[in-house]
DNA sequence: GTTGAGCGTT
């Protein structure tokens, strides 16, 4: 059996078909599928009841059908990782057509990260792929870094291997890695392993900075989701990241959702954008209730899109942003610096260009660039606001 | 020379 496969962005509607397994479990391997379109990471397909886009499951290399059987009529489509191009424009958000800067932020560096103010991520610069260290915990006091990476890199490259000692150079017993992919990651995650004869347990580290915070601390807002998501959906997609605690989905549906981890030092690694059932979505930090802040204590609701005529959906306008909007400036006591800025664009993974007005001369507005995901998401962190 | 929950002089 084949089923029908086309590439929306090629825009000659060519259509490949694509042998579907023998096996039991009726999958579609996603390396033939590559072969045929690289760089694929999964399909969609249109909902015939609703018309609305539909992603097939993907797991372990594999695309199964959500309905267990492949329509052989049907023509799926492909979806690539790269954040958004043109076909996954979606409905109702009114985005405009544009090619996509995906954020380059620092290369790996062998470099703890500085939780919140860095975010390293792998080499193929996926936002959504972020590796942190890793805090090994057990390792023998006979054990040597040599040990703890002959043990890890069966997992993959490590960009970072240390056992903490003390002034003597005593082992303490426990130590730090980081890899270079995320899917090591992922695979030694909470996971026992055994090192000299004695078994070592990961972990993501708790850091001093992420004790007692707020419920929002572990908390992600999901935005410009379809409205035909279910929790169970949400659940599904993030449960390889971390154990969730909560999935909520407003009603009526309203695009966004918010999904409450365990562990607050998963969360910031999973902003910026991720492709779930086919849709590109947005990753970014979940607000605390009835206080806004978007930068500081300077309210989300003072960022606006940008008219579509200026310099399109990338830039963000910064109202508010200069004394010449005083009710803004005397209500929240400050106004938004250069650091501020630089410092919300990159909870999306994005980078703030400046604005071409200069940082908050006494023009009306300035405008920032960041990725348009990242303008996309400021704007929904806006209507968040008026469902809460 | 021993020990065995923890959280990092970067």
């Amino acid at each position: 059996m084949f089923i029908r496969v086309a590439d929306e962005t090629k825009g000659n509607n060519e259509i490949v078909e694509i042998p579907v397994d023998g096996g039991i479990d009726g999958s579609v391997s996603l390396s033939t599928l590559a072969a045929q379109f690289q760089g694929v990471s999964a399909l969609k397909y249109r909902n015939s009841e609703t018309s609305v886009w539909r992603g097939v499951r993907v797991a372990d290399g594999k695309l199964y059908h959500p309905d267990g059987v492949w329509d052989p009529d049907s023509v799926y489509v492909t979806v690539y990782s790269k954040p958004i191009s043109s076909d996954i424009k979606r409905k109702g958000v009114g985005e405009q057509q544009e090619e996509l800067t995906i954020p380059t932020l620092g290369q790996g560096k062998s470099q703890r990260i500085d939780y919140g103010q860095e975010l390293i991520i792998d080499g193929e610069n996926e936002p959504d792929r972020r590796c942190v260290d890793l805090i090994v915990l057990g390792i023998s006091y006979r054990s040597i870094e040599a040990d703890v990476k002959k043990c890890f890199e069966a997992f993959g490259e490590l960009v970072f291997c240390e056992i903490k000692r003390d002034a003597n150079g005593q082992s303490r017993g426990f130590g730090f890695i980081r890899f270079k992919n995320y899917e090591s990651q992922l695979a030694v995650i909470n996971k026992r392993h055994f090192i000299d004869g004695r078994h070592v347990d990961v972990k993501i580290p708790d850091s001093k900075t992420s004790a007692h915070e707020p419920e929002c601390a572990r908390k992600i807002f999901v935005a410009r989701l379809p409205d035909n998501i279910t929790p169970d959906d949400l659940r599904q997609y993030f449960a390889k990241y971390g154990a969730i605690k909560d999935v909520y989905i407003p009603k009526p549906a309203r695009s966004f959702a918010f999904v409450t981890f365990h562990d607050s030092n998963i969360v910031r690694t999973l902003f910026g954008t991720h492709i779930i059932l086919g849709c590109s979505v947005t990753v970014g930090p979940a607000e605390p209730k009835n206080k806004p802040s978007a930068i500081g204590d300077y309210p989300s609701s003072t960022f606006k899109r940008a008219k579509p005529d200026h310099s399109s959906l990338r830039t963000l306008t910064a109202y508010g942003a200069s004394p010449a909007h005083p009710h803004y400036h005397q209500q929240y006591g400050q106004t938004p610096n250069t650091d501020m800025m630089h410092t919300f664009f990159q909870q999306y993974g994005a980078t703030a260009t400046g604005s071409p007005k200069g940082p908050f001369s006494n023009a009306q507005q300035s405008y920032w660039s960041g990725t348009h995901e990242e303008a996309a998401a400021v704007w929904q962190q806006q209507q968040q606001q008026h469902y809460r």
